[in-house]
DNA sequence: TTCTCAGCTGCAAGGGGTTCGCATCAGGGA
DNA sequence: TCCCTGATGCGAACCCCTTGCAGCTGAGAA
């Protein structure tokens, strides 16, 4: 990550009243420094490599700060853990088999999106749940008969 | 219910190798018996209001063995507690709000499953997650600006 | 610089949902 | 009826997350 990026989001963080701390910085730096999605734990342990005093109820907390003032947001991915990242919000895909996630932009959801709003009034929450199914690598094979 | 239909499910169940006892005849009956969707407990609940020896345990193992041979699908509502339902799998809508569950059929996923496996060649899971969002009654109001 | 105090933290404990281990029980084929 | 194996009851553990609380610390005020 860049110090410069970690600032920006401190000053976010600063903006809405809330304090620089270590702790904060910590989280900050690891979401900024992944591509990856991390779960609380997944956080908690990159930090504590260098920072074995931060606690994971700490960065829960952190978190929720953060998602608050709309810096970070999570996902549920059907079993296990959420897990967090920065940045814009986009839709996950999740393998059933390996785990895989897989990000693709909010805009594959749009046509749905509008069918619930029009036909069943259900605003849609995108990018709060992943999709869930198989990727390419573990994809069923299709027989014959399936069309 | 029917006990005609409490038969029919057994029958799979003997059919897959599986043996009928008490335990599996009284979750097949509270499912059969609901429109609702329950959770594990919401089930034992049920079931122990005429047989309270029978454990939440054994209510998540055999909900775990009718789910293997089809009978049975759970959905994750995104917080809290899987659901289980039998029958035709369908979509579920779930408001962040009220916690409201809607059922809406599967058909209003086939864009976007057919868009997911053309372009990202995913194969989705229908109904196994529910749609977060928000029910007609706690939806936002839309701004002026929203469009 | 020091003071002050609300916001933040570490730690322990708790809670909801689910699974595991194991001794015992019982369905149902031989 | 016997026997084997699958199913059960029960306790305990597990995972993910939240809460309570005393003490610490960032950062504005003096």
């Amino acid at each position: 990550m860049s110090p410069r990026a970690v600032d920006d989001v401190l000053d976010q963080i600063r903006a809405h009243g809330g304090r620089i701390t270590t702790a904060r910085r910590l989280v900050v730096g690891v979401l900024l420094d992944t591509d990856r999605h991390l779960s609380a734990e997944d956080i908690t342990s990159l930090i504590r490599a260098e920072h074995p005093e931060v606690h994971l109820t700490t960065v829960y907390r952190t978190l929720e700060s953060l998602a608050e003032i709309g810096i970070v947001a999570h996902t549920h991915l059907g079993h296990g853990a959420a897990v967090y990242h920065l940045g814009e919000i986009h839709q996950h895909l999740s393998c059933d088999v390996c785990g895989a996630l897989r990000d693709v932009p909010v805009s594959v959801l749009e046509e749905l999106r509008v069918t619930l709003e029009r036909d069943h009034q259900f605003v849609l929450h995108v990018g709060h749940f992943a999709l869930l199914g198989r990727c390419a690598e573990h994809a069923p094979v299709p027989s014959p008969s399936d069309g």
